[in-house]
DNA sequence: AAAATACAATACGCTAACGTATGTTAAATT
DNA sequence: AATTTAACATACGTTAGCGTATTGTATTTT
């Protein structure tokens, strides 16, 4: 009841993600998108309410897709926890979410977080989970608290370092300093 | 031969600068800053050929005055290697260049650097001499390279996530978990 | 086949920001 | 005192982007 869509809400969200991490929030405006989509704004307004609607979704996106699925992944494979702080290391600096850098994507999305606060509110969030979850896999492997979680901290400055660098020099020996040092965790705890 | 000027060069780059912190570089805009400073686009055009001279000369100023005044500190003082770090990573996280937050500032300068590439480029040379000076340190202090080269870019790397957070989470447990692994450092080798 | 529905294109008005051009004023110079 | 000039103010034209309203077209449904 009604005609083949060229178009649904997710190519538009993806859109809009491959913006964020290319050119950052700013690239992210809604006649642009629509030409990278061969479209006009016409489809856009027929998806979304406007602009802020689809940044808020956006971020909800997020959430669940990036987050979740990768704590997910790692507690679903039988590993010991130190087995798992490796593999995640290896996966935040290398996963592709619905063919997305997660790395530009995850870098933008902080800087976006510094510009509108109601953005940095809802990262804020998600930020302390995984640092929870990063000290209670240390706790696992024998780390005591409060020591856990100051690491725990180290370990997460450091992903976000790399974010933030890597945006604008994309040098291979970053990665491999942010790893080895996830591994040395790793290897302390056997 | 003329009258006295409301605002010099200086007025406008510091008041960019403040803005920069606070809104990111998006804020970062002509007629804005000039209600700020309580005076209009005109003052402006006179100091400054245009928006992109702005933003070009706002590099330069924190080319200088933000890295080099920093090492040049720490090395005018007699302080062996392990002080120099411990003393670095409390000024990296504390200091203010003419009333700036310095924290703000830099966290700001890599969300733009991360969209717009001749920003990235200028940074990143900035980067690596940090990076390099931080190396040098950790050798003088017994570590043997590559590890001092690999240490130096992962405390790098923390401190990068450090302005990364703190712009949208000022908590202070962010700050002290990046102290004390400069701290650890230092103890190691005495 | 007609009508309804889903989606897209186009045209319009509005605002923020850029940059230019020109007007205005206070101090320095003569 | 008159003039020049450094510094700022104001008015203007232009563009990018937002959002609305209207119109257009391909499918379904009846």
């Amino acid at each position: 009841m009604g005609r083949k869509a060229k178009h649904d809400k997710t190519d538009w969200l993806l859109a809009a993600f491959k913006t964020l991490g290319e050119e950052g929030i700013d690239g992210v405006k809604v006649e642009r998108i629509a030409k990278k989509l061969n479209t006009t704004k016409g489809s856009f307004y027929w998806h979304f309410a406007d602009r802020p609607a689809l940044l808020t979704q956006m971020l909800e996106f997020w959430e669940q897709e990036g987050t979740h699925e990768i704590i997910n992944a790692l507690d679903d494979q039988g590993n010991s926890a130190s087995e798992k702080l490796r593999a995640l290391a290896r996966l935040s600096t290398a996963t592709q979410i619905h063919g997305l850098d997660s790395i530009a994507v995850e870098g933008a999305l902080r800087a976006w977080a510094g510009q509108e606060p109601w953005v940095g509110d809802r990262i804020r969030a998600t930020e302390r989970a995984r640092i929870e979850y990063v000290a209670h896999l240390l706790e696992q492997m024998g780390y005591d608290n409060p020591s856990a979680k100051e690491i725990a901290h180290q370990l997460y400055l450091m992903l976000l370092g790399l974010y933030s660098i890597m945006r604008h020099d994309p040098h291979p020996g970053h990665s491999q300093a942010f790893i080895a040092f996830a591994d040395q965790l790793a290897d302390k705890s056997r």
